[in-house]
DNA sequence: GACGATTGTTTTAAGCATAAAATAACTGCA
DNA sequence: TGCAGTTATTTTATGCTTAAAACAATCGTC
């Protein structure tokens, strides 16, 4: 870390997660607490990707989802997996085709869809990265027992379906709200 | 949602988490879920930021910060607190001056040191902010039980704590990087 | 008191991300 | 058929973010 010292390049990770007091409310708590563990992760793989595939997060996102569907996605498909706005993947899927990871092409029946295809180049990339960023964070977990991280993956897929859910109700709020 | 369908602003939430399969180990699983809930959350807050304050959750934070130190703080304070790096910092504030919000004033001893202090405007909306965000977190997790909510603060805790301690034995292997 | 090392901040270049508007193609139906 | 509405993607403007380099002030030490 003497280069961060030296340059100021890498932001500095103590625990510093806004300490909230007790009276904060336990769900600010938790969603201030989500979103440490989230950053400091995420620096972590960012970094080893920077350093080891001269290459982005966002990017190894795309090829991931490629690599996990198995078949070609449409922009729509990988905006909808990766929760982004489709502008968003214009740009990414432009980057990787440029440097061959991927390739566009036109769906046959509907020609305003572009399907975006993993290329040989981009597959073979894809698994380095992937098991590098597997033992990443593997490493990063290395303290906390099996079960401690199968009791965190079940809190949060209820977290999850529970966001999801009030998302739901919250736009059929929406539709009487005069702003719009 | 009607709007987003229309005009492709905004990503499409659906249940998209990167669906791994059970051989993709418990760690990346973690993480994946984990990544997933706080982009969701992130999602709702930022929404919340921009329709009702025309701001934005980095601004937000900064506030925050200033806030919740209960003093002026430093440009590095702040690039240390919010986990970003200090060039960022810099940008946030420039806006943040620009709308009246805080002030930057040179610090008594140390000529390099930028002091930001909170105004009587940034305090008040601040509040106004801090409010409306807990209502919009405590709704997204309305769904949960308070035991859960616990467990998860605890065992988010306990992942915090796995984080750092593995970011410390990294660096350490850092020293002997000779790619660097 | 000079000077190398360190620390705090800003600048630069590139990429990521959003919201909103624009474009283009498809669908359904009168 | 024609055309209103919908869907898929891109474009535009703006802001966020990083990494790296540059700048500026301080510190330590001789």
């Amino acid at each position: 870390m003497e280069d961060a010292a030296r340059t100021g390049a890498e932001p500095r990770i103590d625990d510093f997660e806004t300490d909230l007091r007790a009276d904060d409310g336990l769900e600010l708590r938790v969603w201030l607490r989500l979103l440490t563990c989230s950053t400091l992760i995420e620096h972590g793989v960012r970094h080893g990707l920077h350093r080891g595939f001269e290459t982005t997060l966002p990017r190894f996102d795309v090829l991931a989802q490629l690599q996990r569907a198995g078949k070609p996605l449409s922009m729509g498909d990988l905006s909808r997996r990766l929760m982004v706005t489709n502008g968003n993947i214009t740009g990414l899927v432009d980057r990787l085709a440029r440097e061959g990871m991927v390739e566009r092409r036109r769906a046959a029946g509907d020609r305003r869809v572009q399907m975006v295809e993993l290329t040989g180049a981009g597959a073979a990339l894809f698994l380095r990265m992937a098991a590098d960023n597997r033992r990443w964070v593997t490493g990063m977990m290395d303290g906390l027992a099996r079960e401690e991280k199968e009791a965190l993956f079940a809190l949060l897929g209820r977290l999850k379906s529970a966001v999801l859910e009030s998302g739901e109700t919250m736009e059929d709020a929406d539709e009487d709200d005069q702003r719009r």
